[in-house]
RNA sequence: GGCCCGUUGGAGAAGCGGCUUAACUCACCAGCCUUUCACGCUGGCAUUCACGGGUUCGAAUCCCGUACGGGUCACCA
């Protein structure tokens, strides 16, 4: 049998990171089965909708590169895929359960509630359950919730895809809240109906899901269905080790800012893909492809996923350098015209700036950080590099004969050319190798590292090069 | 507090009873390559798997306990 799996975001906002992993590991599982992959709106918390909050997640999840098979967007025979739409169907089945004296109404009111809760605090009752109180209620004319009657003395054991066998006891659930007074169903009872509804065969989620399992359980057990095999992904964490907060703001965990950096989809893909779950190959640069193939559920790990920076950044990068330069150029380009940088330069100076810094780059904006450092004039030597250049005889002639050289040139300067003026230098000067580079290098950049020499003269100019080695040789601290 | 889960190098992370003198990746260091830099390549980097007991001929791997970390206990999802 195919799998059918799904992602059930609430549409409360943009795509974050743990969302989009679990939508990732359940749509990688599918398309490694070649099952289906469905997205279901869950959107019965109606005071935390945000509309804009399902384009986004939609449009967000698209540009990832997963494309659902069933969705608000896409056809399919188990619809709607919106929760609020599908409302008659939850009061079907409460209405059942109510009939089969499975679950019962509750007439009791927010403050009830929260004072019973207060007193069993009081009480030092760790549980904090309801009372039951409205168990053999009459009826009234009142408004009621709808509360499932947990059966008592029960254990509810599940062999998760991940963790491995988990039991409950019904003694730690408290009968709980199926319809709200407003008629909207809770998650727990949604979610259940609707993964039996749309046939959903696996369940792929948050580790911070697994005590609601137990919950789901029961309404299929009431219901006479069978439960879909349920897998618990560790959640992800920061650098303190605790679970990604959307509110933290030190760490960037929207998807859309990722795509706003000039970050790749495909690297995002990768990245997150190794967020709790390992290849069981020795390489770690996939393309989303090779993922659907490498996908093995049963290589999710147990202990918490560490979101690591350095690492998105070193993976991005090793996916820029798999971009031909016409792609390159596609994701660079935006952000050096958005600054402005383009402004009377010609179509060959794109080019050259990207060439030059292609092997660095770790994201499309930083492009722009690393022009401006690049072209900010007076750069400050680093110790190391003032240490360096004092130690080499004969700098002062070297420098001059490289600008004296420089200036004999009359035609249009290349990278080409600058590689022989450097040669011709060397030759006047008796010098090679380090001794030759690194000052003229200094020279031109202020620093000791770099891009590829002659290259990055051509980008600098002719003008701005002679500006530079003139400075240094004025400056009578370091020469 | 109850219930559930986790703890392997500077960092991520494999390994799930003997093939491990603990993969791989990032970072770092050294060498090679390149007349420089970067890329790339090669090598180095945990005598040890939170701690304490136990089971076993044999344990990072199984069991128990302790410590630490996390999740969850809503008419939120």
């Amino acid at each position: 049998m195919k799998p059918r799996v799904r992602y059930a975001p609430s549409p409360t906002g943009h795509l974050h990171i743990g969302n989009a992993r679990t939508a990732l590991f359940n749509y990688l599982y599918a398309k490694h089965h070649q099952g289906a992959f469905i997205v279901r709106i869950e959107d019965t918390d109606v005071a935390r909708n945000v509309e804009t909050g399902i384009a986004s997640q939609m449009a967000h999840l698209r540009w990832l590169g997963i494309e659902p098979d069933e969705s608000i967007e896409h056809n399919g025979a188990y619809g709607p895929y919106r929760q609020l739409e599908r409302l008659d169907l939850y009061t079907r089945y409460a209405e059942q359960l109510l009939e089969k004296n499975l679950a019962y109404k509750c007439y009791c009111t927010a403050e009830e509630l929260e004072a019973e809760r207060e007193a069993l605090k009081d009480a030092g009752d760790d549980k904090l359950h309801y009372s039951r109180k409205c168990l053999h209620a009459p009826h009234q004319d009142a408004p009621y919730a709808i509360r499932f009657k947990v059966p008592e003395n029960s254990t509810w054991t599940f062999e998760d895809m991940v963790k491995g066998n988990v039991t409950f006891h019904s003694d730690d659930i408290g009968d709980w809240v199926i319809m709200k007074q407003n008629g909207i169903p809770t998650y727990n009872f949604a979610c259940a109906v609707d993964d039996h509804l749309m046939a959903i065969t696996h369940v792929l989620r948050g580790e911070d899901h697994i005590t609601n399992t137990p919950k789901q359980m029961m309404v299929f057990k009431a219901l006479g269905w069978s439960p879909p095999v349920y897998g618990h992904m560790t959640l992800i964490v920061n650098e303190q080790g605790k679970k990604l907060s959307k509110r933290d703001g030190a760490i960037l965990q929207f998807i859309e800012q990722y795509k706003d950096l000039g970050y790749l989809p495909e690297a995002l893909f990768n990245f997150i893909a190794l967020l709790g779950w390992s290849p069981q190959v020795e390489e770690e640069i996939f393309s989303p492809e090779a993922l659907i193939e490498h996908f093995d559920a049963r290589r999710l790990s147990t202990s918490p996923a560490r979101f690591d920076q350095t690492k998105l950044t070193y993976i991005n990068n090793r996916h820029i350098k798999m971009l031909d330069s016409e792609a390159l150029k596609a994701l660079c380009l935006p952000f050096l015209e958005q600054a402005n940088i383009l402004e009377g330069k010609d179509e060959s100076f794109v080019d050259s700036l990207i060439d030059v810094f292609r092997d660095r780059l770790s994201y499309g904006s930083e492009i722009v950080a690393l022009y401006h450092d690049f072209f900010q004039d007076n750069p400050e030597l680093s110790s190391e590099t003032q240490a360096f250049i004092t130690t080499i005889e004969g700098v002062r002639s070297l420098l001059e004969t490289f600008l004296r050289n420089l200036d004999e040139r009359t035609e249009v300067l290349t990278p080409d050319i600058y590689k022989e003026i450097i040669k011709e230098t060397g030759k006047t000067c008796g010098m090679k190798g380090k001794n030759l580079f690194m000052p003229i290098r200094i020279a031109a950049s202020g620093s000791m590292h770099g891009p590829d020499l002659p290259k990055m003269m051509h980008l600098l100019g002719k003008d701005t090069l002679k500006r530079r080695f003139v400075r240094l040789l004025q400056d009578e601290d370091i020469l």
